[in-house]
DNA sequence: CGCTAGCGTACCCTTTACGTCAACTTGGGA
DNA sequence: TCCCAAGTTGACGTAAAGGGTACGCTAGCG
């Protein structure tokens, strides 16, 4: 059997384009550990550990944040048949979506209010500055620095 | 010219369902200042104050943060007629809005990816841990306690 | 006068995923 | 052998928008 071969975390910086601290954290995490630095002060790295790496920024991609992960990766070590973790992973991904299509819900209704609000602010029917004493909205005989946005009708 | 009547904090709470602490914050930013507590320990809010605070939960609302509002009330102070500002915030818009045009886009995105992946999941084709030896996608001989996702093809 | 809810200041804490020193130590090429 | 880029530990900082607590003072009503 051949020599494994091995990375320096240098060249991990590289290949992912993540920095040598972000790799020492993830060690910090648990996340992943260094192969066994065996009298040298320099972490090496095994291709096990690139491949637990783009595992960690695939899921980390698809919304998990690092405390999700760790904890699946958690249960792997307790679970080596890996039902249980397909499982919570099928929970995990499953909430992130729910996640997802409440955030684009939310999202389609900002960006319809909003762009009605672009219009108004362009038509100078949205007053930042109140425009002097006579202005009708507010309720000061002088002027105002303040003065409410023109409330969207419900169409 | 009657007597402005004034509020105090409690009764802002109330009124906004925010916390005691989030006026004195806001006060800290310089977003609001109390009535002049001439004497008093207790702050006193004005109207204006009132109209203020809504102000700055409609702009939260249209996603501005809270250093950005400060600028614009900034702005607002050196330029009474409200060209500038009015520019300003007509800006601001606009860029809320393309920035929320874009995170809509990649959310979509996001979510046919995730729901491919949840379906994957699912089917068990998705594997967290390596099955085995066997394990067709590994490169090593023993188990491995990480896999790849199944990458997703392009449509 | 006395009570107590309300208000005051001041300080640290939260979350997430690292960034940024500082001050050394080490590895490998010339 | 020498040198310097690369690596090390450890501590502290960052953003955002406040939350939480401690502990003392006050306003205003009965």
């Amino acid at each position: 059997m051949e020599k494994e071969n091995s990375y320096r975390i240098g060249e991990l910086v590289r290949m992912f384009g993540i920095t040598s601290r972000t790799v020492r954290f993830y060690e910090e995490l648990g996340l992943i550990e260094s192969m066994d630095r065996d009298g040298s002060e320099h972490r090496r790295y095994s291709e096990r550990n690139v491949i637990r790496i783009k595992r960690i920024q695939q899921l980390k991609d698809y919304g998990l944040t690092l405390s999700e992960i760790s904890a699946l990766f958690e249960m792997a070590r307790a679970d080596r048949t890996g039902a249980t973790v397909r499982e919570g992973l099928a929970v995990k991904y499953r909430q992130k979506l729910d996640e997802a299509l409440k955030r684009r819900a939310q999202l389609d209704a900002y960006i319809e209010d909003l762009s009605w609000h672009v219009e108004q602010v362009e038509r100078a029917n949205d007053f930042f500055e109140c425009p002097g004493a006579s202005c009708a909205t507010c309720r000061w005989a002088e002027r105002c620095d303040v003065r409410l946005l023109v409330k969207r009708p419900a169409s």
